[in-house]
DNA sequence: GAATGTTATGTTATATTATAATAGTATCGT
DNA sequence: ACGATACTATTATAATATAACATAACATTC
């Protein structure tokens, strides 16, 4: 059923970026153009600044990044534009290093965990139905309905193991 | 194995809490007593008002607790003794509220599942090896190596469900 | 195409959470 | 009692996030 995009893993080292950056925008434009929602020039942009890498970015970083661009910005700016992204699926917040980070399969209702190197910075995103499965389970097991998920496993990724050994 | 003290579910509205208290404040000396940690007065204090009740509490409401009780406390004075609890496994910090809460076996490594309600604030502490190696599994399929999790899965619980329908 | 409603953004101020840096105090082993 | 170590106090500030309100852009309907 979900044909991701991006694979279930860390993204290599040497793909090529700018692919990954075009796709996301052209996802989220046409995600917002289905949907009937406006991807303004600033949530646009905030988008593609969330997405300059794989590694989940802070909303003070992007607000200094659109300063310097000559935009006039605040933290609402920032905040209003990740608050509309987050809504629609487009990124997803690091909760573990309030960050946030691009999502590679908007609209889907997905549950996501996320590793994180701690070298890095990289996030690799999954949806492992044998997590979700069990915390179904358990949350059936209490009576608790669930609403929101926050998998995020802090460690080393293949790479920087082998690099720095 | 791993006998927790505290039952895998939500604790039960008529349980007498302060059996609790009692109970993490004596694991805590004991545990520090053979490891030879000290549990000074603060960090005592610190980890009963934790324990307070089975929420999460935030760090600045501790510090206006212990600034109400007379003694001389800055954000530092929290933190540090937080600190202290979370290294030696006394406490669990819920990232996703920035907030803390006891826990019920201190000195087992365990890896902790947290489901939070929203209605009333409490935190339900599990330990569920299908989780566990289903994230074993995705880690060694990325060649991850993992140094921390965050599982925390917010919703509603039983008892809130009932109540307000 | 002006009036009106709605959504998005700008602006200011401030709340909340967390840490750096340094000095002082208690405690422990000898 | 003495020096080493671990703990605490103090001040200042960093980093993250939101409240409250004003303005601007856009879109509809008349």
């Amino acid at each position: 059923m979900s044909s991701l995009k991006q694979p279930e893993q860390f993204p290599a080292a040497d793909h090529d970026h700018r692919t990954c950056i075009n796709h996301a925008l052209q996802e989220a434009e046409r995600y917002c153009l289905q949907q009937g929602l406006r991807l303004t020039a600033l949530r646009r942009r905030v988008l593609e600044l969330v997405w300059a890498n794989h590694q989940p970015v802070g909303a003070y970083h992007l607000l200094e990044q659109l300063t310097h661009e000559g935009r006039k910005a605040a933290p609402p700016t920032v905040y209003r534009s990740l608050d509309f992204l987050l809504e629609h699926g487009l990124i997803h917040r690091i909760t573990s290093l309030n960050a946030f980070v691009g999502c590679n399969h908007p609209g889907l209702d997905h549950a996501a965990q996320f590793f994180i190197c701690e070298d890095c910075g990289q996030a690799a995103e999954l949806d492992d139905a044998k997590i979700e499965s069990a915390i179904a389970q358990d949350a059936k097991r209490l009576g608790f309905t669930v609403e929101k998920r926050t998998i995020e496993i802090a460690g080393t990724c293949a790479r920087c193991k082998h690099r720095s050994p």
